[in-house]
DNA sequence: TCTTGCGTTCGAATATGCCGAACGCAAGAC
DNA sequence: GTCTTGCGTTCGGCATATTCGAACGCAAGA
């Protein structure tokens, strides 16, 4: 592991919704290396505009990781289908719809689509991150994962609960995710907020290899009185996008290894 | 500068819609180093998920840079209320709309909007670059930065003739800046591509900082049809996104200083 | 089975990033 | 106006983390 890069990360790492800006004093207190050091760190990051540069000291991340973001975005082959199937679904269903995919014990929400006039939020914007083991699509995509290296990190990770309802026993888990694997699809029942619960189905490549989830988010209410339609709806939905994918759709495989610190 | 950052920036920046992926071979072959180097560089970046190892040596951009990205987004305050407007122009007029904001002297689009039913293509999608100086935003962008920074730039990078509209000389872009700036808005006449016209206008935040742009691309048969339409509409739209941005909308100020190396 | 080509591991040489101190600058106190 | 304070940047010697050639292990193909 070499030592520049984490430092690097840890820098990018800094900036977040509630901190996107940053000085050299702030962040050097904050990750407790001396300013002299972090100054050259930013200004080289800013040299390449990963960072930006606004005023003495201050900065924010900068447009090249925007543009990385979408090679990113424009290489992931099942996004294009998935999206285009999606906006359909939305319009006509009128319900929030998410996709993600498995990074560690993570779900990265890659789209987030919601019906014009904006109802509720969950996750409030693609990009945003979730414990996997708690929503639907995290548990749909774990379930399609190697078990020792999910139980592994879940292990060094925990698994925090954020509601009742949220599963924080292993072999309970373990358990859960084996109903997901026989029905073909995973519920969230509040376990990630209070009355809303949620639907969710896999997107397969050519080979059948899990690459994605997609889901329904709906109020708890709504989803009871409809949950047989909702159900339907998501596995006929991943399905479409399933079978649209082009023949040498690949998934982008995530690292299964643990973090190094 | 960081011998270190550098490398990382010149490792990403290998990762394209053309090579989306990278062997330490192919990569160390490339960048000229030793590809023991470059496997422990590799390793590091994905251990820190700004890569993403998929089998043995290869890898593709991980999703951290995704994430990095939706916090760059939502943190440019101007690029919400943009889209807004901007959905609400698209479905009205039924012609692509861009947003742009400058890096440098390329113009990075933000946004795309087109009409439901693709029509063409002039930036296949946002986060894509172009020479500022021949295009309808990027010559906006220019207008309103200092002209000392943009000739050294300019001379420097040179500037691509796309078609024999494109401006190429530095005192017949200087001239064309300076009629943007008294008319307020930037015509660009089939500089890009042939048969494309297009009509661009500044956003500026509340203390009148120019800190973004938007467009239509209109085939050029209908720009030329309905060209005053076009003009009065996008500078409308131009000003209906700066009178909304909340009071404290700043611009993300570009690095003005020259790159390294 | 042998060969070839790949990615990874290793260890010693050294160039590189590190950090404390000094500097320059600007804002605010007195 | 001057002094003080706090900031970011610059500098240079030291120590250590990075580098790179060589050796290794592995898998695919001859």
């Amino acid at each position: 592991m070499l030592q520049t890069v984490s430092k690097v990360t840890q820098v990018l790492d800094l900036f977040s919704l509630e901190n996107p800006e940053w000085s050299v004093g702030e962040a050097a207190r904050t990750l407790g290396y001396p300013k002299s050091s972090v100054s050259e760190l930013m200004a080289s990051l800013a040299n390449r505009r990963l960072l930006c540069r606004i005023g003495k000291g201050r900065y924010r991340l900068g447009w090249r990781i925007f543009e990385l973001s979408q090679t990113l975005l424009q290489t992931a082959e099942f996004r294009v289908e998935a999206r285009r199937v999606m906006e359909d679904m939305v319009g006509q269903w009128r319900e929030i719809m998410h996709l993600a995919v498995l990074d560690g014990v993570q779900a990265v929400y890659v789209e987030k689509l919601q019906p014009t006039p904006a109802v509720k939020i969950l996750v409030s914007w693609a990009g945003a991150r979730l414990p996997a083991h708690c929503s639907g699509v995290g548990k749909v995509l774990l379930a399609y994962s190697p078990w020792e290296n999910i139980s592994a990190n879940l292990r060094h990770m925990g698994m925090p609960k954020l509601t009742p309802h949220t599963i924080t026993d292993l072999d309970e888990l373990e358990r859960e995710l084996e109903r997901i694997r026989e029905r073909g699809y995973g519920y969230d029942i509040e376990e990630v907020s209070i009355g809303l619960r949620c639907v969710a189905a896999p997107i397969r490549d050519c080979e059948g290899n899990v690459i994605a989830a997609i889901s329904f988010s709906v109020p708890a209410f709504r989803f009871k009185e409809r949950e047989e339609e909702f159900t339907e709806g998501i596995l006929k939905a991943a399905q479409r996008i399933s079978a649209a994918l082009p023949k040498h759709a690949r998934s982008l495989p995530r690292e299964l290894t643990t973090l190094h610190r």
